[in-house]
DNA sequence: GTCTATATTGCGATAGAC
DNA sequence: GTCTATCGCAATATAGAC
């Protein structure tokens, strides 16, 4: 066994926090689901509240890979495409990380500041270079804000997931509609949206 | 006095239940914001589960009154623009309300099931119903999809309201995008996203 | 490293005085 | 209607045996 119940106990704690949030869940759930028992906790994170950060940290590592793309080669649109295809990759390898942060949209906690937050800066950045190459090369209208239209963007992308769980229930006689049908279909809007019109 | 306690249980229910979550207060707390105590809860509402369920219908019923809007006298654009600017005064004048709603996308509790559901799939038919017309008048572009077109209209005007509180955060040195000038920004950049093009 | 047993705290709910 | 006092329970954390 050794300290395999370490990895047994953080697996099982990202699993339920994810699912219940840190305050539903006791140490004994967790010391059950990982088949050791609530002492361990105290020995190997120091704390509940410790556990619940070292959670966060492995669903914030397992984004760190994602977020050092190279960009200053590609097309301003293949910049987006690359943002929506990462973003897929993500979701999928990482199914808990949606609930983590829809809790932390709710009620942000100090962890998701200091460790995200650098993270979704670098992105901004990336995206809002991007952009401004795009109108500035004249391949997207001259009269687009960056910064409404990237909060845009991100809604379009992210809301996908957000909402997955709730399709079924909001249209249930509508046939769910796959994660990459939904980014293509959405990206094809978006660049329709914010391309350069010839005038008529 | 009178049962007006009752009101300002729920009053300080709803503010700390958006603020922190269900098991994240106390009914002891909620019984001191309220500057009454804790015995009250169960004398009013019958249980701490109960006035939760309170909490949610109440955010509800103040979303009723723009739910139930007349359409079919407005074109297929009037018909989005109507949505977003429904959009606005329901947060302005409920501003707990993402919060209750992000923690119920993390996990949806009976409540939200039965409660938020119906009203949303309403809306689900009647944006569906002007996308439709759109196209069918040649208004928007007839290869776009009813339902991945939805979703994205959806994405676009909630996450603005969703991650609001992260923009300062994310990216300290672009000034804030106010509310009304997102909505116009993003409506432009949708509507010339379906619209119908002449060939060229 | 692992586990049982336990100390301590705080919870939700309620009985009963006023 | 309102409040205090308290019951019973489950929580986290930890001491100490192995």
């Amino acid at each position: 066994m050794e300290d395999d119940s370490k990895q047994r106990l953080l697996q099982a704690a990202i699993q339920l926090f994810a699912a219940h949030g840190f305050e539903s869940v006791s140490i004994r759930q967790i010391a059950k689901e990982a088949e050791t028992n609530s002492a361990m906790i105290s020995y190997y994170f120091g704390s509940k509240q410790k556990l619940y950060e070292a959670a966060i940290d492995a669903q914030a590592a397992a984004l760190h890979e994602f977020l050092t793309p190279k960009t200053a080669e590609l097309t301003p649109q293949e910049v987006f495409l690359r943002y929506a295809h990462t973003l897929q990759k993500i979701h999928v390898c990482n199914p808990t990380l949606l609930q983590f942060i829809c809790r932390e949209f709710a009620a942000p906690s100090a962890h998701f500041e200091t460790f995200i937050q650098k993270r979704l800066h670098q992105v901004f950045l990336l995206l809002a270079d991007a952009l401004q190459r795009g109108i500035d090369e004249g391949i997207f209208r001259p009269d687009i804000e960056i910064v409404p239209t990237l909060v845009l963007w991100a809604g379009m992308v992210n809301f996908y997931y957000l909402s997955r769980n709730l399709h079924q229930r909001i249209s249930p006689e509508a046939q769910a509609c796959s994660e990459a049908a939904y980014m293509e279909h959405a990206c094809k809007i978006f660049f329709a949206g914010i391309e350069r019109r010839p005038a008529p």
